[in-house]
DNA sequence: CGGGCGATTGATTGCCTTCAAACGTGGTGG
DNA sequence: CCACCACGTTTGAAGGCAATCAATCGCCCG
């Protein structure tokens, strides 16, 4: 299933460009690559070499219940690092949700790093323990919420990373938002419809949102 | 609501007890103090004054969603580290399950070692990053499993933790586990109610669990 | 123009929640 | 020592919300 991935053949700028910035004292250089629509860009379970930055595109981290049903732990945009582990193998995989271009830098660079400078080193816990952070946020909205309140919860969450706060290009499906909410396409659906007709958003097309009433949404994912 | 906490009279064994191991490189002392029966340990957005490593007992930390419910984000045995945190707040609450002996470490002095010893940091970084492994498995079972898949998982998790691995002595409530697998009280009694019946578990009392058939738990974990 | 895929909408089912009542046990006071 | 109360748990009945099953729509691309 792991196509071959290839190397961007344009060099895009400079070599500063290359290379992922994990806070002030840590500025790891890597190679950037392209990854297709669906591609996977590695596998649980499979050796961890690389850590990974979003350069453009958006990426999906997922983990599987033993049966096979998906369960998505987070979407990754621009700026976003992924795939750090602290032993040798992923513990969940990863995949372009739309073409994406991503900066690997080799984990023994930040391995070596981290055990030579303590800023570097710091640079990593920060990055894990904001994630850390996230995942916890997540277990509210996947333990304690009805399938609006996660919608309105994950749009909002979202409206916070774009540039702009109201229009919302969404890269992935309606599956993944799904799987990544722990709702089924319809229930996902229904609920885009239901804010649809209560004017809390628009939309133009599925994939993009308008948000007309932001304080709706915030009332919507308290009590929906 | 904070009670006032008093420190144990009896001043238990040596002074290495009264510290909390981060691995081989990294033991500080600190403060034992006991906690009652739902006694709150620390609260969300309290001062991060303190990392805590549970001696006896048991303690939950959880965070509440805005409209006030609760999910429980993770249940501490003998043992476990608990209450680390990155900035200078606390972002989730912890409290006493069961009446519990916990060992405080000042978070200045775990600063200030991983802020000077590499293997130090490290250790810290191992804590985190397990934490986030853990999460990341609620989230799937929060997410993509059933009540009684989730039941049956809760007991497995449970059952790699105690000594026995068939005799268990639930610390907390019905409620308590409701609230962590994201469930009510009245399908966590059914749940455990269902595995008696199919001769999975003994219930002798309603906070012992024997397994009976460890197999027959692992079938349920997956699709029940 | 036709095919395929993702999204939407509708109808129905089923699981979990909610509401309600009874049970059991541990603790307290008579 | 026993009666009683409180609280956690269990069980039952009913309702609601999301899943499932199914059909249609819309759009992109060939």
């Amino acid at each position: 299933m792991r196509s071959q991935p290839q190397k961007t053949t344009q060099p895009t700028c400079a070599a500063a460009q290359d290379s992922i910035d994990f806070g002030p004292s840590l500025t790891l250089r890597g190679v950037r690559m392209r990854f297709e629509r669906n591609e996977e860009i590695f596998g649980e379970s499979e050796a961890a070499e690389y850590v990974y930055r979003v350069v453009s595109g958006a990426v999906r981290t997922m983990r599987f219940s033993s049966d096979g049903r998906r369960q998505i732990l987070g979407f990754h945009l621009p700026g976003d690092v992924f795939g750090w582990e602290l032993g040798d193998t992923h513990t969940l995989s990863a995949e372009a949700v739309s073409a994406a271009d991503v900066i690997m830098v080799r984990r023994s660079l930040v391995e070596k790093a981290s055990a030579q400078d303590l800023q570097a080193a710091h640079a990593v816990l920060a990055l894990i323990s904001q994630s850390l952070n996230t995942a916890r946020d997540h277990a509210v909205v996947l333990g304690r919420k009805g399938a609006g309140e996660r919608v309105a919860a994950f749009l909002l969450q979202l409206a916070d990373r774009f540039v702009s706060r109201t229009e919302l290009d969404l890269p992935m499906s309606r599956a993944d938002i799904a799987d990544y909410l722990g709702l089924t396409i319809e229930t996902v659906s229904r609920a885009f419809s239901e804010m649809e007709r209560q004017c809390a958003i628009a939309l133009p097309s599925s994939r993009h949102v308008v948000v007309r009433n932001h304080a709706a949404l915030e009332d919507l994912q308290v009590a929906a």
